[in-house]
DNA sequence: CTTCCGAATTGGTTCAGATCAAGCTACAAC
DNA sequence: GTTGTAGCTTGATCTGAACCAATTCGGAAG
């Protein structure tokens, strides 16, 4: 995000060195190591995110002047290339200068940043399931997010209480509560979930896996960037 | 977001103490000077935002155990309410652990975590964005600002290069690259902007600015979160 | 200069999901 | 019990934007 004067004079110290990146290069890529920021110095660059079957959702774009690759406390969670068609600069920032963070503040703190980055993540999803997620494929999703939080803390991951309505389902989803409420349905129809009112029970969660489409780094690493994004 | 036990247990000393929420009770608003952070002990909660008219996005529904309000380095960016038909409870967690927080890491560190911040805060914006806005809301909240970032690193304001493809910018924005393209074409028709390839001049920020429908905190703080999220 | 090719524009058609409308259901208040 | 009501479901219609297709434009390479 963004950077001001302040802040670069701050960061001098760990820039490693200048480099020039071609157009629609990778600078890095969900779940790699993190190694570097970037501070951008010339054209322009974008971050992204993918569903499993390759649709990308662009979450960012960075002009001359900002910083970017900070939000990786733990690993990478954009792709990141180059997007300008003039010659896009950057500078590398060493990684060291977060090792160094991660020293220095107290663990409870250091929890605290993992909370936030964990926002990050849970913010870059709901990001790709708005921009390129379908109804169906939303309510899988959140189906299945649910579960996990559930199992996570100790309740069944299969039968759970919705503790929010339709219509707050449908607004955080992006869609009407109708087509909330529809969607359900059809889900019950064709055997993967009962569904009676607020009360959930998880049937096939397999084939609800299969619908949701949901992020994967594994194959995001080898999407070809270039390439338009695939239409749904 | 999430937090697992381990996390739990290191917060125990700041627990303050227990509340009782009713459904529909906003735990804080968008803009307030932070307060507490809250742990769920039943019930559930939300956390949304909202655009100048009273749309609302949810961005998160927070479970029993899960903990929330860990974001706000500066300041809150969400509203905050009970929304299970159950009884919810929370604890309140003393804001104190923040301060510590602040005057413990290095002021470069605390760069860093504004940073975050801030990223987290683009992220919010743009899940509204993509959650509750149209076309031309979409690409006049995108035009003005890529316009302020560019005034914050002493460019023109008003007259800037779109380094981006429309394909890029459709995709960034949830919508396919032509309708960037026509909408871009109405805007210029009717005088507000000046658009030739890549080259973009803003003629009338004040009408694009009424479409853009931006994020707004002063009037997010009244709205009455009881009633169902406003149709477009 | 000409050719080529990716990017952008413009037109036409289709469709997923919004919107509108009417009941239904479960539960709370009396 | 009855009434009231918010939440949910289901059906019918409408519409914004996706999708498909055909040019046009502009810069790069030769």
């Amino acid at each position: 995000m963004g950077l001001n004067c302040a802040d670069s004079v701050l960061l001098d110290r760990y820039v490693k060195r200048k480099r020039i990146v071609k157009r629609g290069q990778v600078l890095y890529r969900v779940g790699e190591e993190f190694a570097h920021a970037y501070a951008i110095r010339s054209g322009s660059v974008k971050t992204c995110i993918s569903t499993d079957d390759g649709r990308l959702q662009i979450t960012g774009f960075h002009i001359p002047g900002e910083l970017l690759g900070l939000n990786a406390v733990d690993e990478n969670r954009y792709n990141c290339e180059a997007v300008a068609l003039e010659t896009t600069s950057v500078c590398e920032i060493s990684a060291s200068c977060f090792e160094e963070l991660a020293r220095q503040i107290p663990s409870m703190h250091y929890q605290m940043l993992r909370m936030m980055s964990r926002e990050v993540k849970h913010n870059q999803k709901l990001m790709l399931l708005l921009g390129k997620k379908n109804a169906e494929e939303r309510l899988a999703t959140y189906l299945l997010n649910l579960s996990r939080r559930f199992a996570m803390r100790n309740f069944s991951s299969t039968q759970f209480n919705l503790s929010m309505s339709r219509g707050d389902i449908g607004n955080y989803l992006g869609i009407a509560e109708e087509t909330v409420s529809r969607t359900l349905t059809r889900f019950q129809e064709e055997g993967m979930i009962i569904c009676e009112r607020r009360l959930i029970i998880l049937k096939d969660v397999k084939r609800l896996s299969g619908i949701a489409r949901e992020f994967n780094p594994a194959i995001a690493q080898v999407i070809p960037l270039l390439r338009p994004t695939p239409r749904l």
